[in-house]
RNA sequence: GCGCCUGUAGCUCAACGGAUAGAGCAUCUGACUACGGAUCAGAAGGUUAGGGGUUCGAAUCCCUUCAGGCGCGCCA
């Protein structure tokens, strides 16, 4: 008995209900009804509030409804028992077989546990890191990358078709300086004043003399277009590199420039003024997005002709949309949140819905301490920590599995002495010690010659322990989370939700011994065991993998 | 000045508007001659920054004060 079938049956008990005239709802009843793993025992294996949220509508006390569903439910099959709590809350009980046999249904499904088809046929676009290549991936971008690509894994669970891409950005401002600072050190010259310094900006120039001695004899302006296409093509293997180690890998590396020479902005302009939300003033073209919620309408092309910044997004937008996106994601730092709101009016101004075709998630900083002191970080200033850095420090799982599992709008603290020591403050080694631990009981009953059995030997009223009753309920719930999370784009849920459930099964090995020991003969609890076990790794291991992170049998 | 985010146990953080606000770490007390003790059982720890409001019910929504972070260019 899931939390989804109990949601039918009271849905079905609400219907009979208005049938037969005890009960008035002038909405009609529910599509569906929440129903939730209460956080105490006492409360039922699970608890709904429907009571509570029609009393008004269905002009009656809540206990009282509560009272008339508790009637027609108690009798449904597999429900134990329906009590009525407080202001009007259905504490409901479960048969046990009614609730183990979700751990053959669980093994039978395999990797397609916790997957579903909500959103199928949606193609969504997931537009994260974009870091310039004018440096490393930092440890700033890498909370984007893991979040990120655990996004488009959980929204590729729910259905999606998902592209992961790239913004890269190889025009520009920030371009050049890059380039003048590379031609400024390998020419032996400091780097200008506006430059980047580090010691990477160094690497690169000799990579670039290296491999292209001619760029030596060049003349300064041809030689710092030459340090320009060589240095930015270098830079962006290594991170592409960085980024495909930490295990992220991008279908599609849009470059901008792209953009600027094909007329897209100009076409994403033309499309704007036929719309009727540009104009020009103080000869410069204006997008109108005050009145799509911005603070102030936006220039796009400046009095000079050249293309604001702004500009070079509109034609990216537009380009996804004629992709056939029906959803542009898009993570960005907080350090860019003051630019959603014109993103979110220039979706409208192209007659979009924000917030539908076009969503911004903006996640919050992350902070790095060393010796218990904040490390300021900037390109700019060479002061570079790298999500190299962070991989040879902690590993690829525990680093993705850090940055995904606190909230994109906490700033979070990533205490680096503390995570180079690798020992089991991070949670995700309690989680992965299950999984690990859960092979093991799995190979030793190989030894043993112990089978889960067929799923028609099955019995699984045998799982009738607090404790197996405990898990199962946990592994039912795995569903819902991923569709939360996927929907929330909030991943972190499923890291917190692997925890509990990795809790749930080491108290279970605890109070319940899987296999039969010495000369005992195997009986049917120990396959029905095995059966629990063979489906908690299921959970485990495809919880971690919508994380990108690892399920080892062995650590 | 304006905008966005945050403020929860000693620390790091959870909690679709739900019941007695939960985990981990740290602290204290217990459990290994059998499936991995990287585990488990228990104790202690809170005016959810302060103050109003909305309702059956608020950490969550609204108003306000305070504190911290990040932004507010015809820069990119």
């Amino acid at each position: 008995m899931t939390p989804e079938q109990l949601s039918t049956a009271i849905v079905g008990a609400l219907t009979d209900l208005v049938g037969s005239g005890a009960l008035t709802l002038p909405d009609g009843p529910p599509g569906t009804v929440v129903v939730e793993r209460p956080k105490s025992k006492e409360h039922g294996d699970y608890a709904t509030n429907v009571a509570l949220q029609l009393a008004k509508k269905a002009g009656m006390p809540p206990r009282e409804l509560a009272g008339l569903l508790a009637e027609r439910l108690g009798a449904s099959e597999g429900v134990a028992s329906v009590e009525i709590a407080g202001p009007g809350f259905l504490n409901i009980r479960v048969e046990a077989g009614a609730q183990g046999v979700l751990a053959a249904q669980i093994v039978a499904a395999g990797a397609a546990y916790g997957t579903n088809d909500a959103t199928a046929g949606d193609k969504v676009n997931v537009e994260f890191v974009s870091a310039n290549p004018t440096g490393p991936v930092t440890i700033a971008s890498a909370r984007w990358a893991a979040v990120g690509d655990a996004i488009a894994r959980l929204v590729e669970a729910t259905g999606s078709e998902v592209v992961r891409e790239y913004y890269f950005n190889d025009h520009g401002a920030q371009i050049d300086r890059f380039a003048r600072s590379l031609l400024a050190r390998g020419r032996g010259r400091d780097v200008p004043e506006d430059g980047y310094a580090g010691a990477y900006i160094d690497e690169i120039a000799q990579r670039v003399l290296a491999e292209h001695p001619e760029v030596k004899d060049l003349p300064d302006d041809e030689a710092q277009e030459a340090f320009r296409a060589h240095g930015v093509a270098l830079m962006f293997d290594e991170i592409k590199q960085t980024l495909h180690t930490f295990g992220v890998d991008f279908d599609v590396f849009f470059h901008e420039n792209n953009l600027h020479e094909s007329g897209a902005v100009e076409r994403a302009i033309a499309r704007l003024t036929e719309l009727g939300n540009t104009y020009e003033k103080d000869s410069a073209v204006w997008l109108a997005t005050e009145k799509f919620g911005d603070d102030k309408d936006r220039v796009i092309v400046k009095s000079d002709g050249k293309g604001a910044y702004l500009s070079g997004d509109l034609a990216y937008y537009l380009d996804k949309r004629e992709r056939g996106f029906d959803r542009c994601l898009i993570l960005l730092g907080a350090d860019h949140h003051g630019y959603v709101a014109r993103m979110m009016a220039m979706c409208a101004a192209f007659g979009d819905r924000p917030g539908e075709n076009l969503e911004i998630l903006i996640g919050q900083m992350v902070n790095l301490l060393k010796d218990g002191v904040t490390v300021r970080m900037g390109k700019r200033s060479g002061n570079i920590v790298t999500l190299d850095d962070l991989v040879d420090a902690i590993g690829v799982d525990a680093g993705r599995y850090a940055l995904v599992r606190y909230s994109m709008d906490a700033t979070i603290d990533i205490d680096l002495d503390l995570w180079a020591r690798q020992t089991s403050d991070n949670p995700v080694f309690y989680v992965q010690y299950a999984h690990a631990r859960l092979a093991s009981i799995l190979r030793n009953a190989a030894d043993l010659g112990v089978s889960s059995g067929t799923t028609a030997s099955f019995d699984p009223s045998l799982l009738s322990h607090e404790k197996e009753g405990d898990l199962l309920r946990a592994l039912a719930e795995f569903p819902r989370v991923v569709t939360s999370a996927a929907q929330l784009r909030e991943p972190h849920r499923v890291a917190r939700y692997l925890e509990d459930t990795a809790s749930s099964f080491h108290k279970f090995y605890d109070a319940c011994r899987v296999l039969p020991m010495g000369d005992e003969e195997p009986a049917p609890i120990h396959a029905a065991r095995l059966l629990l076990v063979e489906a908690t790794k299921t959970v485990l291991a495809n919880g971690l993998g919508m994380l990108g992170v690892s399920a080892p049998d062995r650590m």
